[in-house]
DNA sequence: GTTCCGTTTCAACAGATGTTGAAAAATAGA
DNA sequence: TCTATTTTTCAACATCTGTTGAAACGGAAC
């Protein structure tokens, strides 16, 4: 009843990829039966670990297809923003946006594949373990050319407020690339979680201004700062 | 061989909940099973069942136990706020830190029951479909609150600025509060992501920030601009 | 045609999964 | 002590899960 069209001859590599991808990204790597993904794509339940390997390998395989797509936009991205300052560094807003903007503006947007594979990134960022080495082995360097830019945009600001900072911005992007619907019904349909594009251009200013208040408000703090507690809290 | 202590007695129902959170957290929903969860608990598989019914109520029942307090810590920490401010409405950072520290800092984070629930909410509040309702359903009114009283400290602020302002904020701390360890390895072991107190401290500065630059920035646009695009992208 | 090789199907496996009913044990009330 | 109620255990169920090996199919080379 699921079986789609009939599958259209060859290419059903990349069209158990595309189910897989849409599947893992709704339901998570364990909520998804490699029967649901076949039928979804209409081929053999057989054909998957044929082309693939096992379940996790065929996760792998989802999430890398794309990851080095997005890689080249955006280090592209940056090397454009670097030269259209030079011999300035770019603005914070510059690299913000280089940062976002090949993500979250342009066609490919209107492939739903490419908002599943966004859902995806997010599942895999906010899930401990080996989710954190696919998240590092396949985007750290880049984010590390972004910290290098970001530096000589905030001169003096501090290491820890850097990361900090980083980790703020990567959260905001990873609950805009999860598109969980929730901020359209708190706003009563105002904001949609679908619309990227919006989503990108209210955060390049939100995380903006974020990055130049971490560096401003720097106290200079070594550690961890103890602020007011309140009377009790039972443990 | 994983059976822990021979079981304490009574508290048998608890005992559950606290194995299934840290289950829960650690792998997801449908990455875990009755039998590890019956297992990390001392108890037989049958009782969880019988506690708490089919395994989506116990899940559920997981997440409302600590909502309701972690809402009561933060409505009293809003409430202080707003009357050491009064007459004036308290500011954007004191109301950041209302939301914030209740959850981030304090004595109950050495229980590390608590580590794993925050783990979980991050979890529930990236899961597609039915996390959004759980959140919506126990969350949602206190941050109507939180909303409210940033609508006082951003005069003539956008809805759609704050709306999606409170989207990177929550993002953020969702991210936190996942406690990936993806940041640690990212810094080099500067930061580390289980200090959520030191999370909390610099998320005040850059959410402030990232609020007061939103309303700053409001360009007046009113449906989504369109930046500037590059040359072509495949589809 | 015949052979060969990459692809696809089919059927089945061994094990795991959520759930349940009935028996057994513990607890409380009289 | 006997009874009634709650709690815990045990064993099993029907179903689903990832994976695999062998057979069947496809088209191209000879």
């Amino acid at each position: 009843m699921r079986t789609k069209t009939p599958p259209p001859k060859a290419d059903r590599r990349t069209a158990i990829l595309d189910a897989a991808e849409a599947e893992f990204s709704a339901h998570g790597f364990d909520g998804v039966t490699l029967r649901t993904i076949a039928k979804r794509a209409g081929v053999d339940l057989a054909l998957p670990n044929y082309y693939f390997g096992p379940k996790k390998q065929l996760f792998d395989a989802v999430f890398i297809r794309r990851a080095e797509i997005v890689n080249l936009w955006r280090e592209e991205a940056l090397k454009a923003a670097i030269e259209a300052a030079s011999p300035q560094p770019p603005t914070v807003e510059a690299i913000i946006r280089a940062y976002l903007e090949p993500m979250l503006t342009g066609p490919h947007l209107e492939d739903q594949g490419w908002k599943n594979y966004y859902a995806l990134v997010a599942y895999v960022n906010n899930s401990p373990g080996w989710g954190g080495r696919l998240m590092a082995d396949h985007f750290d360097p880049l984010i590390r050319q972004f910290l290098d830019a970001l530096r000589l945009a905030l001169p003096g600001m501090d290491e820890k407020d850097l990361y900090w900072g980083y980790q703020c911005f990567s959260g905001a992007l990873t609950l805009a690339l999860a598109q969980t619907g929730r901020i359209d019904h708190l706003s009563g349909g105002v904001c949609r979680s679908d619309d990227l594009a919006d989503a990108c251009e209210h955060m390049v200013h939100f995380i903006t201004g974020g990055f130049e208040a971490a560096r401003r408000a720097a106290p200079a703090a070594v550690t961890a700062p103890p602020p007011k507690r309140r009377a009790s809290k039972n443990s």
